[in-house]
DNA sequence: GGCAAAATAGACCGACCGGTCTATATATTT
DNA sequence: AAATATATAGACCGGTCGGTCTATTTTGCC
């Protein structure tokens, strides 16, 4: 029952690292070690390196948001629900990990500069696609394109912004209110008027 | 015109970094020279090397967020024009830099772990300051204290969330969809019932 | 001026960083 | 079975990391 290939073990690591520490967080010696991988095989399946790695990564995780999301939005056809699902989904995994957890992305999207041209490529095709997913949701449940992009965007700072605090915070409360504030502005301002 | 003493150079050089690149992505080296100071003054100062430095950075912008704060709330009454303003200034500043300066003290926040005792505690208590100051003038405003609370951990996220999507996009679309969002939202749910 | 404390200066250190390279083992193909 | 590609293994490398230590200069005080 362990048919992972050396290369997922260490992209599995790798994104694993990004979500603790960061890329700078995290040295080749102990990913290897995690993965059980010498360095030969990071270098003849990865040639780049770290930062090929690191892509790597990132895109198994954004592969990964995606079928979380059409999960969450087929499971749950409210998407004001699906959301509040996915937040609730990443505070337990934060709560379950002594606050060590939070956004994959996020670390490394403020640690990368932009001469880091290929992970700043592919965190920026995450976060797009994310925004348009949720926006795709949003649009059909009854919100006009424009007001669906923007709630997008600020449904995902909330995520973004909510996680930060609450591991700053050592403590889900932040994210709790901050969600809690946004739900209940939502929930007044329905597109259709009232909340079904 | 030149008093600034060594020891408020190199926090700002710590600052400047940890707000460009994080802790972890600049070099003690490099802090020297853009500080324009030789490693004995550094651990003259700050025995406690790199993560002290880093702990003095964070107070001082703190400090400097306090500041801020009272300067936006007393230039403007209204606090939600205040908070706009607040974002509008950090996006600018975001932009000025070719979106590399977004929130000071959110790479550190990400890369932080458990083990950073005191860098963990000095940004606890600066982002538990800057809620608390929010809900303070969101209360006086009219908002029960409850809600407000809940509200400002919404617009911290949102300056979070928000710059973090903008650096990675490379673009400020994000944190203006995102804030025209929570603006629309907020203007049409008032304390009071209608905006004065 | 004399003296002690504060600050500056930078050589030096071991540890670890990411990365290269050669050698060996394991599949795959014919 | 032989030949060939694929993958594993880890010794090795120069560079940089954060940090220590001693020496010198500057400052403030009597």
């Amino acid at each position: 029952m362990k048919k992972t290939s050396t290369r997922d073990k260490l992209i599995h690591a790798m994104a694993d690292a990004l979500q603790r520490k960061g890329l700078h967080g995290v040295g080749l010696s102990e990913l290897l070690e995690i993965a059980g991988a010498p360095k030969g095989s990071l270098y003849h399946h990865f040639p780049g390196g770290k930062n090929e790695l690191a892509v790597a990564a990132i895109e198994h995780i954004s592969r990964h948001i995606d079928s979380l999301f059409s999960q969450l939005f087929t499971q749950q056809t409210d998407p004001l629900k699906a959301l509040h699902n996915w937040l609730q989904g990443a505070l337990l995994q934060l709560e379950n990990s002594q606050f060590e957890r939070g956004c994959p992305l996020a670390t490394i999207a403020l640690e990368s500069g932009p001469e880091d041209l290929e992970i700043r490529a592919a965190l920026q095709r995450s976060f797009t696609a994310v925004r348009q997913a949720l926006s795709v949701q949003l649009h059909a449940y009854g919100y006009p394109s424009e007001q669906a992009d923007n709630l997008a965007a600020l449904f995902v700072a909330l995520y973004e912004g909510g996680l930060l605090q609450a591991r700053v915070a050592g403590s889900s409360e932040p994210l709790k209110r901050a969600a809690t504030a946004l739900f209940n502005l939502t929930r007044e301002q329905f597109p259709g008027g009232v909340r079904p």
